[in-house]
DNA sequence: CATGAATGAGGCTTCATTCAT
DNA sequence: GATGAATGAAGCCTCATTCAT
């Protein structure tokens, strides 16, 4: 039985990841000394390492409490009884995402994340479970609207599951590059596109030229 | 070996680029260190400096270096007489993004691009270079889609590109993190969101409830 | 071992400085790596740069440690209460010098310091503030031994100063480069000169041939 | 025989050492880095190693060549017929020093060399050799007063020639140090001590209290 | 002779981590 | 539990020197 309360412990363990966070979104994972965390944090040595055991056991830390943060945004819009015109649910998300991108704002540092994923396979592997489940609630918004008989029986709610988390990631990558880019022009851009006819007029079938630089077989997404 | 050409200096920059590259995309900017890189290069500390003032420089290079490799895609594909459908359009610049992302593949690194840019200036003013050229082809295409018709008059040819560069780069961070998508899952997803009517019927006004969340006013982007 | 006392501080300070000065005498400033004066010190390179935050700034400790050595030779010897003759107070000062050549010893390592303030601006200033103060004690010996009757009324307290400070100085590069000087040499050269009658008969006035020569005007010395 | 001719040889050292020694004014011998002496020179790394076998070697040669300036100023005053009053000597001898302080003078280095000499048993030798043919110099100067009757027949030129070469080489040490002595400071502050009857009355005997801090035996200077 | 690209040992410094208090 | 001084491996970079051209 601890001498110091759980609760207490759960306390100096957010100050630490808050602390760190806000140092992450300064100057990177990999720039930031762990004697900026101690500091930020006002903290010593002993205590942060009392609660993680590494620096990279912080960073991970970090990763996954992002997890929680975007759902929320998407459950959020989902929970509304009637589904909203698509480009609205894609507008109030992007909303969402910038208003966590306010000073220490977790999305910051979700860029830093997907890169370390890319060659860090502990990393890769959290990630990709993040990743994966934001997906998932975009394929499900997917299956409503064709519940709602807004898409084709015979759509693919997997594949515009993957142009709609695309999208999102695409556009947190856009504005933090640029800036330019906001809730408006992104809902404005889904509507022309969503109102127009710009697609082919049916399936392309299999053995299409363009298959030839598909590297991977098409498998069932998000089966895990 | 004194008094060598240009072509000379040239081949041995691009050979410790090269080098730099495969190093960056095995371990990172971060954890690779310049003596993995004088080993990958077969070079000597000295040589390299000869030609890279720091590894800050190096990585500056190695970003730059991505912009025609990008550009390159595209051109391709508009130079087209006739512009393919956008399904098409968006499922082959996706096809030649996998394409390079074979090992070494320049692609391979550009997230750590872009989360390098989250918080160093000097990154941040090269990758939004790049990020707005690239921007900037995909509004032209929205342009010509608009001028053969097929897009509304009034439509916002910005606002496209910018929701196409979203879907492009989100691809890519899809890609690397989950790796079960490819050109055609981004295809067909495309063609079913492009040929529903899943848009908001009219434009939504301005005082609209969103506009809480709209951070920035409305630029005209890509303007510089 | 956290939570040390200003006491320990500082005993580790001097430690450190302690085995620097010994490696500098040996090797000089810039020869001596801090690998060895971490062998030296016994202590490890964290624990030396917690103490110093650069090579530089050892080196300018090391300086500015030496200023109460020289100081105290000189206080010692004007406390007396009458003032002895000029050469026994020289020759005084000479063996008190010497005796701080002994291994380790702080003069030893004076010339670098000189040197060094030859081209470093940073050094230059604190070597300047030590050199000022100790040419400071000796015009004061020249205006108590004016005060005594014992130099002309008229006579340039600063003048004289400059050049029993000139002796001493000079008197330690002799000394360091020639090691047949000591303290007796200087009295008995001094005791010669001061009993002579060798000087101009009168004051040389301005516009003698010399001034050609002189690159500054004459400033009121020590006024700083 | 060479292909090319002596006299090309000797132009080229000259203008390596030229270059070297203004490096070495700025930054100090071991502050400069032979790439520095390169661009300095305009020639290549080729070319001064085909001069000068190390840098070492080449700051013995700048060493070597500040000898005869030295010797030429006290040359230039011992050939007058009648030798002036000492304090003249010394002013006149220091006004010589400060000319050659102009930029890029060779004095400007001295002080480096001797505090190199401190450490380096192989530049030791040099200055040594340098310093004890300078004192020499100033011995003879004493030995001429003694001729001319204005020092007694019991002085000891040698201790004379000591003080003499104390008060030259503390001078460029106060110059470049405090910048505010010059040629007539010294002159009067010379006259002054000269025509003064500071000196003790007698010879202090042997076994004075001060010969305990005596470290050295007397021998006999400037034997060698 | 001259060139200057290349070498690679070694210098200074940082920083994740430990542990005595 | 908390502290923070200490550790020391490892990182980035410089620079005296060589040698193929």
């Amino acid at each position: 039985m601890p001498r110091v309360s759980e609760e207490h412990r759960e306390r100096r363990r957010q100050q630490i990841l808050d602390a760190a966070q806000r140092c992450f979104v300064r100057k990177g994972f990999h720039k930031t000394s762990l004697q900026e965390i101690f500091r930020e944090s006002g903290l010593s040595a002993g205590a942060v390492y009392g609660y993680f055991r590494s620096k990279d056991d912080l960073i991970r830390a970090i990763a996954a409490r992002s997890e929680p943060q975007v759902s929320a945004i998407l459950e959020e819009i989902l929970d509304t009884g009637e589904l909203p015109p698509l480009d609205e649910i894609v507008a109030r998300f992007a909303a969402g995402v910038i208003e966590r991108m306010g000073s220490g704002g977790g999305i910051l540092i979700a860029p830093q994340g997907w890169a370390l994923a890319t060659y860090n396979p502990a990393v890769h592997e959290a990630m990709a479970r993040i990743f994966s489940n934001t997906r998932s609630w975009w394929t499900r918004v997917a299956e409503r609207l064709q519940d709602d008989g807004r898409l084709a029986p015979d759509a693919d709610p997997h594949a515009v599951g993957a142009v709609l988390t695309s999208i999102i990631t695409g556009f947190i990558v856009q504005r933090l590059l640029l800036g330019d880019v906001d809730a408006e022009t992104l809902r404005e851009g889904m509507r022309t596109l969503l109102s127009s006819d710009l697609g082919s007029s049916e399936a392309v079938g299999v053995g299409n030229e363009l298959d030839r630089a598909l590297a991977l077989p098409v498998r069932s997404l998000d089966a895990g």
